[in-house]
RNA sequence: GAAGUUGUUUAGACGGUCGCUUGUAUUUAUUUAUAAGAGGAAAGUCCGAACACCACAGAGCAGGGUGCUUCAUAACGUGAAGUCGCGGUAACGUGAAGGAAAGUGCAGCAGAAAGUAUACCGCCUUGUUUUUUUUAAGGUAAGGGUGAAACGGUGCGGUAAGAGCGCACCAGUUUUCCGGGUGACCGGGAAAGCUUUGUAAACCCCACCCGGUGCAAGAUCAAAUAGGGGAGCGUAAAAGAAUGAACUGCUCGUUCAGGCUUCCGGGUAGAUCGCAUGAGAUGUCUGGUAACAGGCAUCCUAGAUGAAUGAUCGUCACCUGGCAUAAAAUGUAAAAAAACUGUCAGGAACAGAAUUCGGCUUAUGAGCAGCUUUAACC
RNA sequence: AGGCGCGUAGCUCAGGGGUAGAGCGCUACCUCGACACGGUAGAAGUCGUUGGUUCAAAUCCAAUCGUGCCUA
């Protein structure tokens, strides 16, 4: 049985915690992605999603993190390892629809899964 | 039908699956059930308040704001109804609309002169001269040109030429009388002086208003670290008389301090409250031209904090484009177009609560109604 | 959420009612055997946008659009 729940126990909150992973984390980019990775303390994959002010206004920011959320929350169990994952969305990102969000958020997991899994 | 103008409504609907946040109940260690979950602007932060803390005897100055009248309101720079001005053929829109005869400043260039008035060309008189031209003294502001703006306008009289110098009419100013209106103001009359430039969104004057900071306000609980105060234990050994403090004018000398435990106070990280029953909403009645106020009934309707309200599927409805065509109606010599139906594709604005309300401003899809102007047809 | 600034030549900035300026840069010419330095001349601006006040607005007022900073 998969699970579909995603809690905040899954996601980075504390601004600590971003620091610290954009000191140490290793960057991954894609085209609308930038991925910054770092091993966690639980095991647990957890992540943060950064939208900065330049992609656009309030409902663009807020429509990206939702659809983030919304992917992890299907494919947590596709990923395995105990990993902290801070997802900074790019540009040009804005305005796109959610089938394509998802497409090029799986590809940037296979990328993930090469190199760590 | 077209163009315009004003007002108003709405912000696709229903259902399935998987989730998110909060409340309640239940189990208990995080399950299960159930209820609720963005806007007309939640936006900009341009005003006004509530609320909290700080300051404060009272008054004034400085500084800032507002500025036709009456009313509404908790309050406002907001709203309603009017007045006057301006724009528009009209519906209607719009105005920071007190004071320039309190004072000061400014008005580039051009022009003679930019506010005390003055005199470039011109007009007229007198003197010199045979005459013209020129020139000197004086009188003028009709005419000319400049400028955004030139010191009332028109006509008649008058004069050497002219001039409110005089008169008539008109415009305007001040004072005053009568009538209407709560008032801004409107209508009518009389007198005076003959006429006063513009700018206060320049300083300023007058009237009225304003203490400051903002929920990151503020309150409670409270790890850690540094330092403070009280109490208790220890001051044994080693090292040292170097440091600080007290006693003393100074030196010598004597005493205390450095460590540990615990309590108090303080408040950082963090957590909780503030935090949603309110100048509340909906319906209805009454008063008022209206803004709005009051009565009655019903209802409880978001509360996050790297920040919840989403994704996906189906059905129906709307708009645009393509394709296909049965039947009926209108019309025609015939066709085409439009409409209907089916199917496919695409679209569906502006925009996301962050202490809460009242406004303003800006962004924006669609619909409905009233009114105005006008073309064509009947 | 609350508060405070700044938008002028390609760049950095003056100008705070009378019609647009400085430095660097750019272009042309002179100088030099040539380059640099130097000299002379020139071009380049709807003064962020839209309204209003005024005879006249980059300047005063209002709204708006960008952009930056502060309060953890």
């Amino acid at each position: 049985m998969k699970s579909y729940l995603f809690t905040k126990t899954d996601r980075i909150l504390k601004r600590s915690e971003f620091l610290f992973l954009s000191k140490y984390g290793t960057k991954i980019h894609n085209k609308l992605f930038i991925a910054v990775i770092d091993k966690g303390k639980i095991d647990k994959i957890r992540i943060g999603i950064t939208v900065t002010k330049k992609v656009g206004n309030a409902v663009v920011r807020n429509r990206l993190k939702r659809l983030i959320r919304e992917y992890f929350r299907l494919n947590k169990d596709n990923i395995s390892g105990n990993w902290n994952i801070n997802l900074i969305v790019k540009k040009e990102a804005a305005g796109l629809s959610s089938k394509l969000i998802n497409s090029s958020l799986h590809t940037l997991f296979k990328k993930i899964g090469k190199e760590y899994c």
